[in-house]
RNA sequence: GGGCCUGUAGCUCAGUUGGUUAGAGCAUGCGCUUGAUAAGCGCAGGGUCACUGGUUCGAGCCCAGUCAGGCCCA
């Protein structure tokens, strides 16, 4: 019977569906932005305007972009987004990071015996597949940049750049050229640097040993026992350290009938006993300082030579004997203390860490040092030297690729001086960059601190070559100005031809003398990216150099921010970035890490949840956490952003809807905005402040809240649903419906525009169903208007909605006694404590309540019955009114729609 | 083992210089609506603020230690 007023109502309509399906319509909206060359447009609209410059970090070539990647490369995308939107000229110049290890290892072990050019060809191969792969998977992510004209670190152009910061080095006298123990690969056969060795859990034998005393008071009578977990390095024994301050005592050991007299530290007595069995025997024969031991030799327990002891400040007394074997070409503190003492470097291992004739131990030249350790052991046995051994579990350093254990080698490598620049450096990183989060001054400095000279030489092929040169009498050649001749024709030629050219060649085109050759290393693929500031930046025409930002995970503090700001230290003697971001490593539910490779069993590739959930998924859940610290994620959150998103999704799809009639420019709608339209507005210059703030200091997670809880608060629990009433069933013209509109039209504009940066697809896409033109994201955020200035609009509110909560726990107590169903049924006395209800018209608040019948008394304290309504329904709006009835042409309407009706019919 | 960091409801986050019964959204439960409908609205339950000790009249906030987790290093 009422069935036909419902044509008679505004109900909302657009196009805009309710259903995202995201993983099919985004990619057609990429091909709509790549069609209208989108980013370039944006950049020519931000022309001339002040300059913002994210650097981008280049990712490694190879492997898909997985969770971590995504989020790093998302949080840039809105720092560019909203850079871009806040006004400014914010380029995105995206890059990739193409020599080194892990690509040249994966090329090497699927064929191998290949020449150094033809690993090249292949490496380059294999990272321009990755970085195509790549490519598509960060734009399939919505992030704008210029994906046409990436950098790549192996362009010629770069290539050269990297040896004119080497010549720089060079002139600086930044270079050196050392023998240095290095961690070694013997699986890849090279040095590795730091941030190339991981630690893995392993069972070593642990050997106790004894050295014979050979000079001194105890020559002959007493041993030195020693404790090593790498028997293969005793060959290079030369000396023992024992720490000065500590007391050493000479104590005879019994073992089923067996003795032994030995020296070692008396605190480690105890330990020793319980790992050899050899028990004391008596009390000490001597005590002394370990002072006194110094200068004392002791004879090699199996090779023809004495040992030295030292005293050394780096021996504990945690484990072992207190008296520490050392074997300069085989450890960092061995070597030092070598090096003070004026030893011998021995390191008789080679490439592939196995024995040299220099181990001398003939049955073991050739033989691989881990596999010898069981000879070294029975060795020892034979010569009665052994005291004891046991499995000992501990972590060893491992190569991050071949996954090979890691030795201690000697080498002659090349190193920058890190003495000369550190002090700039922690200058810089303290008056001159801003870190987020604040502890990443704290973190970088430490590491700046510490760190050794770089380690910059590299035995591989895949990368750019060392510029060295060797003279026909061995001298090694480090000349700046060679070194130039060499970018240059490397700019023209690529860095192949240092390896397609013989050293003939290579040195006539160089100027150099006949006869001299060239050395086969490659420079750390650190330096590569650490220069980008120079190769990239500096050159590039749209921008600059220092950046106004670096942005990657935690783990670059050590990584590429210390290489870039070392590089620039000494290039440009400042740091290459002003703000310098960095985010967390995504974790599992539980706190657990997400590893790229190993165990983890479910899916990590971002490509997985973008086909599932949609790009502006991801980025939704990039924007809702707290990047600075780990960022949490699991299935789970997907869903539930799956209803955050939902819920924004919808709020936009209603204000279109309820916009389908709206015509703008009706400027005298704004003088009959009532309580609750003034209200939304004043709301909405807040979270135009807040937002625009958090994006101003990279708090994308407060943009997230904020628009959450604005979409689902007070625009569709509190706005919407209050001013549907007057929406649907007021005359389409009525003065307080447009003006309505004109409040949500402006909201819909606003919210795009905040959420553009975030859910870059999705705004869009409802900013073309509006009938706004072009793309939002060429648009800027909206600003302040300042509207709290009426005032007193949010106070009122607030009085009406704690009212309001009164009003609904009486109406649910009524529904729970089955006294009404819906809350239209409900006649609401209400019994106010505030004023505001004096203030404001009863229709209005009606209104603002939902309610059809309100009785309102003034008293102390606020309270509310409820009983059911007497009057009719309305047909058309569905409240109960007193006026229902009063009409003969429609009985069953509310004077209100009675007329709205009248006037349609007319 | 060392450095830096993190730990508030099932999930993601707020909690201003320490000050009354610790908040929000989502999720959950129970209703209402069926004119935002694979939507919308209401009400309700849910936290010994990781743990232990300390400072204080008073601590989620300050201090010390423990545990768990992350990154970096050894």
């Amino acid at each position: 019977m009422s069935q036909n007023y419902k044509d008679t109502l505004n109900l909302p309509r657009t196009e805009f569906p309710m259903k995202a399906n995201l993983a099919a319509r985004e990619p057609e909206m990429l091909r709509a932005w790549e069609e209208t060359h989108l980013y370039r447009q944006i950049q020519k609209s931000r022309e001339g305007r002040e300059l913002f410059v994210l650097h981008d970090g280049p990712p490694f070539a190879n492997g898909d972009v997985h969770m971590g990647t995504a989020l790093n490369k998302i949080l840039k995308d809105f720092v560019v987004k909203s850079q871009t939107m806040l006004g400014k000229r914010a380029p995105y110049v995206p890059g990739w990071d193409c020599h080194g290890l892990p690509i040249e290892y994966k090329v090497v072990k699927e064929s191998r015996a290949l020449s150094p050019l033809e690993v090249r060809k292949k490496s380059e191969a294999f990272a321009r597949k990755f970085i195509n792969i790549q490519r598509e998977q960060f734009k399939r992510l919505g992030v704008f940049g210029d994906w046409e004209h990436p950098y790549l670190t192996m362009d010629p152009t770069y290539e050269a750049e990297i040896l004119r910061a080497f010549a720089v080095f060079v002139e600086e006298g930044l270079v050196y050229q050392a023998q240095k123990p290095v961690f070694w690969s013997t699986g890849a056969q090279t040095a590795l640097a730091e941030a190339e060795v991981e630690y893995q859990e392993r069972d070593d034998t642990a050997v106790y040993v004894r050295f014979p005393i050979a000079s001194g008071e105890w020559k002959d009578n007493a041993s030195i026992a020693i404790w090593t977990t790498t028997p293969w390095t005793l060959p290079a024994n030369l000396a023992i350290a024992v720490d000065p301050d500590e007391t050493y005592v000479v104590q005879k050991f019994s073992r089923n009938g067996a003795t032994e007299t030995l020296l070692l530290a008396e605190k480690l007595v105890p330990q020793f006993s319980a790992n050899t069995n050899f028990h004391p025997a008596g009390e000490p024969l001597a005590s002394f300082s370990g002072t006194k031991l110094e200068k004392i030799k002791a004879r090699h327990p199996f090779l023809d030579r004495d040992a030295i002891v030292l005293t050394a400040d780096f021996v504990t007394m945690d484990s072992g004997t207190g008296a520490v074997h050392i074997a300069p070409g085989h450890g960092a503190d061995d070597y030092a203390l070598g090096m003070a003492k004026n030893l011998p470097i021995l390191s008789p291992v080679d490439d592939h860490g196995r024995f040299t004739e220099e181990a001398s131990l003939r049955n073991l030249t050739g033989k691989y040092v881990f596999d010898a350790n069981r000879d070294i052991v029975e060795l020892l046995r034979e010569r009665e030297m052994l005291l004891g051994a046991q499995k000992f579990h501990h972590s060893y350093p491992y190569c991050w690729r071949s996954k090979t254990p890691i030795i201690f080698r000697n080498v002659e490598q090349f190193f920058i001086r890190i003495g000369e620049l550190r002090g700039k450096a922690l200058d810089a990183i303290h008056n001159e960059v801003k870190w987020i989060p604040a502890w990443g001054e704290n973190r970088i400095a430490g590491t700046v601190e510490s760190r050794p000279d770089w380690v910059i030489s590299r035995q591989r092929s895949w990368g750019v070559p060392l510029p060295v040169f060797y003279s026909k009498d061995g001298k090694a050649i480090l000349d700046a100005k060679i070194i130039r001749k060499l970018a240059d024709l490397v700019a023209e030629r690529g860095s192949n031809i240092w390896f397609e050219l013989s050293d003939g060649d290579l040195a006539k085109r160089l100027g150099l003398p006949p006869g001299t050759t060239k050395r086969n290393d490659t420079i750390d693929v650190w330096i590569d990216s650490g220069v980008s500031h120079r190769a990239v930046c500096a050159l590039h025409p749209e921008l600059r150099d220092p950046a106004d930002m670096y942005l990657e995970a935690t783990d670059q503090h050590r990584g590429w921010f210390q290489s870039s700001l070392l590089t620039s230290v000494a290039l440009n003697n400042r740091a290459p970035y002003k703000i310098c971001v960095t985010h967390g490593f995504v974790v599992d539910l539980d706190g657990k890490k997400i590893s790229k490779s190993g165990t983890y069993e479910k899916p990590t590739a971002a490509d997985h949840f973008v086909g599932r959930y949609g790009a502006d998924l991801l980025r939704l859940w990039a924007s809702s956490i707290d990047y600075t610290a780990d960022v949490p994620f699991s299935e789970e959150m997907f869903t539930r952003l799956g209803d955050t998103y939902r819920r924004i999704r919808n709020t936009l799809r209603i204000l279109l809807g309820n916009l389908y009639d709206f015509e703008s420019g009706n400027q005298e709608t704004r003088k009959n905005l009532s309580l609750i339209d003034r209200w939304i507005l004043e709301r909405m210059d807040e979270v135009i402040r807040d937002c625009r703030a958090a994006y101003e200091s990279f708090e994308f997670h407060k943009i997230y809240h904020t628009l959450n809880q604005f979409c689902a608060v007070d625009l569709s629990s509190l706005y919407v649903d209050i001013t549907k009433d007057r929406m649907y069933c007021d005359a389409p013209d009525s003065p307080r419906r447009r003006a309505t509109q004109v409040v949500m039209h402006e909201i819909f504009d606003v919210l795009c525009r905040l959420l553009a940066p975030i859910l870059a697809f999705t705004a869009e896409e409802a900013w073309r169903h509006s009938e706004a033109e072009g793309s939002v994201h060429l648009e800027e955020f909206p600003q302040l208007q300042d509207r709290s200035r009426d005032g007193g609009t949010s106070a009122q509110v607030a009085e009406l909605l704690r009212l309001r909560s009164v009003i609904g726990q009486a109406i649910e107590r009524a529904r729970q006694e089955k006294l009404i169903g819906n809350t239209l049924e409900a006649r609401v006395v209400l019994n106010s404590d505030s004023d505001v209800t004096e203030k404001i018209d009863k229709e209005e608040l009606e209104e603002f309540f939902i309610v059809s019948d309100l009785t309102i008394h003034q008293t102390k304290e606020a309270s509310v019955s409820v009983t059911k309504t007497p009057y009719k329904k309305c047909a058309r709006c569905w409240r109960h009114r007193p006026t229902v009835g009063a009409s003969k042409a429609h009985p069953d309407l509310c004077d209100r729609c009675e007329s709205v009706v009248t006037a349609i019919e007319a």
